[in-house]
DNA sequence: ACGCATAATCGTGTATACAATAATGTGCAA
DNA sequence: TTGCACATTATTGTATACACGATTATGCGT
């Protein structure tokens, strides 16, 4: 590894902010995924996705090939590519996964946190104590906290693998924080997170964390359970799901 | 020993298997990147890729997109992409990253590993007792022994996270089965895992590959402390290093 | 000689045309 | 009706041309 080179500049991380086509697409495609627009297993075509953003294939194709990469889509049986479609065994998986990361992101960050980056993970609480009681602004909020411990952590794998990872909540269903009480009990989760980051104790946190995460992984059982019970019910009574939704018209 | 040219390796495009130019760009691109062809810090132009393969700048740009979404490549300053250059604090964060995954892997299989898996484990036991001492065959053995690992804990997530962590084994320098003594201790260490897992067991596991990363780490550690003592002697002779490799030329 | 404006160059981003391939339908025979 | 061969078509894969932006070279004025 060569450690002295004068001339290596860090790259500005892709910037995001209409970098060109393609990566607008990428986040039109991503946003549509995770909003449902697209549901999971439902077919995408090059040419279908260039005309609903009325741009080439090219850019398109990169974007899709860049969700490819990421998991969120795979090639589908007959052509082309299809959101990932996971079955009900990949919950467990995931939440055993999160559990192992962010544990030790917490305790890392324990270890690594500046001052200043527990005062904002410690003002990411208060803002999340004044809003309103809307589940989708607390999901949004929730993630912001947990990426605060990433970044605190200090480490890249780390970060990376942990994103990676949160690109699939998604497609595991809708929000956990449509659990009932389930706000409250974050937020009192989060508080002793925080305390036990700010005492420097690796060990807590990491138990406070896995703790959090396990009780997460408990609301979603019972979202998703409400989530398949729906569905077996309506398809007693003859109605076959919604209807493949089209790109244009959300 | 090992001669590297990749016109070597696949004689053509349209000979082999390959699902397409594209996927074949993108393994000689990381076969490069892994034998060193294409060293850290490198600059890759699209139109010099395209030149080396002999094909058009299209699927050489998808592998290389592929190639950063996987976080080997990343964007250069003066545009393109270079091989990704970490600095020596990185090797402490993937160690520390690897021991926390790999231990939640071992615990995993230790659960849920069935008889065949184990079997397989310990027959890779045997494969590597047979092997010569030579640095680059045990090492190979060791990558299918981890994987082996990484299948039987039945976690996708994990699984894709292990594996795209292991990319950038090559990114850290030679491999620590350089280190003196490395291979003999390393099978030892295996051979403990396979004794917990096929226990059940899964604390002792744990605990015997969070051993045996750490010892990894400590031999990686050795392995890159001379290569940097060696650039630095070399650089004091005046010396610049390896000049620039060219694609065509190993 | 120096500084700034401007042109030339290099490399990527996007569009479009064309080729190859995999799914599907169709016709014919048994 | 079933089974297979073949044509058709739908969709992705690849090449090429052009546009755009950034960086570097050039030349002129001072």
């Amino acid at each position: 590894m060569n450690v002295t080179d004068p001339e290596h500049k860090r790259a500005d991380p892709m910037g995001e902010a209409g970098g060109g086509r393609a990566a607008w697409a990428y986040e039109m495609l991503h946003d549509a995924i995770r909003e449902g627009t697209i549901a999971p297993g439902q077919r995408l075509m090059e040419m279908e996705v260039s005309a609903w953003l009325k741009m080439s294939r090219t850019p398109v194709r990169e974007a899709m090939r860049r969700l490819q990469a990421e998991g969120m889509l795979e090639h589908a049986a007959g052509g082309g590519m299809s959101v990932v479609l996971y079955d009900l065994r990949a919950i467990d998986e995931f939440y055993a996964m999160r559990e192992s990361l962010e544990g030790t992101a917490a305790a890392l960050a324990a270890r690594n946190a500046d001052e200043t980056e527990i005062r904002i993970l410690a003002a990411t609480l208060d803002a999340m104590r004044a809003l309103p009681r809307d589940a989708r602004a607390h999901a949004r909020e929730n993630q912001v906290f947990h990426e605060q411990i990433y970044r605190a952590a200090r480490n890249r794998f780390l970060l990376k693998s942990l994103q990676s990872l949160l690109n699939f909540v998604p497609l595991l269903g809708p929000t956990t924080y449509n659990a009932p009480g389930r706000i409250e009990d974050a937020l009192a989760e989060h508080v002793e997170i925080v305390d036990a980051i700010r005492a420097r104790d690796p060990a807590r946190a990491e138990d406070a964390i896995r703790r959090h995460i396990r009780h997460s992984h408990e609301s979603r059982i019972l979202v998703v359970s409400d989530t398949v019970r729906n569905a077996v019910r309506d398809r007693a009574q003859g109605l076959r799901g919604a209807p493949p939704k089209r790109l244009g018209q959300p």
